[in-house]
DNA sequence: ATCCGGATCGCCT
DNA sequence: GGCGATCCGGATG
């Protein structure tokens, strides 16, 4: 205990994207791993990214809360195609959307980022949201965590393993600091548990009624 | 040309 | 917990 405690250095490692084949896989699989990943983004205000801590899966035409469900439109096009691209949407009239896409060209589906922790750029974030008071605010919901990161329209279709908009490698976040649960803010399908969140993690967007945990802590 | 609903957010009670 | 903001994509006429 005496040897040598170099502080971890997480924030400042800079560890390489996450290769294409890592989203060429099960939807599922993808979202549950890319919990502890760190979505980045490049503008010319700075670096800023954050690490993920929530993210949904939307998979294929059958899955009726998929966007994908009404068929390939000019919308949905980018679910449709290659793994390891972003697919950005625009919602309610004022906020953007994040979702990697996943599995094989033409077969649409993705996964939403729905929180990330800060863990670059925190001042950047700070003032494109500048009516949020506290630091955990800035990025703890899919349309809040755009606003932080600076992600846009702009950024539909880009590739995920470069600049501007990649994600990195982070440290694994073992099963047992990971919590399922259905999705969230969907009418359809709602029931399926597609949503993935590591457990107590203070940037969770938010726990539904029926899953929260207890006070006897299990 | 018009209508409607939405993978949200922030402010209100 | 409720609700308005604000606008685009897709469907309908």
């Amino acid at each position: 205990m005496t040897r040598d405690a170099a502080p971890r250095a997480r924030r400042s490692r800079l560890t390489p994207p996450l290769p294409k084949k890592f989203y060429a896989r099960e939807t599922e699989q993808v979202a549950r791993d890319l919990l502890g990943a760190v979505l980045e983004c490049q503008t010319p205000d700075g670096v800023a990214a954050g690490r993920i801590v929530e993210t949904e899966a939307y998979i294929g035409e059958h899955d009726l809360a998929c966007h994908a469900a009404a068929g390939r439109t000019s919308r949905t096009a980018p679910l449709y195609g290659p793994p390891g691209i972003a697919y950005v949407y625009f919602i309610y009239g004022m906020y953007w959307c994040f979702n990697a896409v996943t599995r094989a060209e033409h077969e649409p589906s993705a996964v939403l980022v729905r929180a990330v922790e800060p863990v670059v750029g925190i001042e950047l974030m700070r003032r494109r949201r500048p009516r949020v008071r506290r630091d955990v605010d800035l990025t703890n919901g899919p349309g809040k965590l755009c606003l932080a990161l600076g992600i846009v329209g702009e950024h539909n279709w880009l590739p995920l393993q470069r600049p501007p908009l990649l994600i990195r490698a982070g440290d694994p976040v073992p099963d047992e600091r990971v919590t399922v649960t259905p999705r969230i803010g969907i009418t359809q399908a709602a029931d399926w548990p597609l949503r993935w969140f590591i457990t107590d993690n203070p940037y969770v967007s938010k726990t539904p009624p029926h899953f929260k945990r207890t006070s006897a802590g299990n």
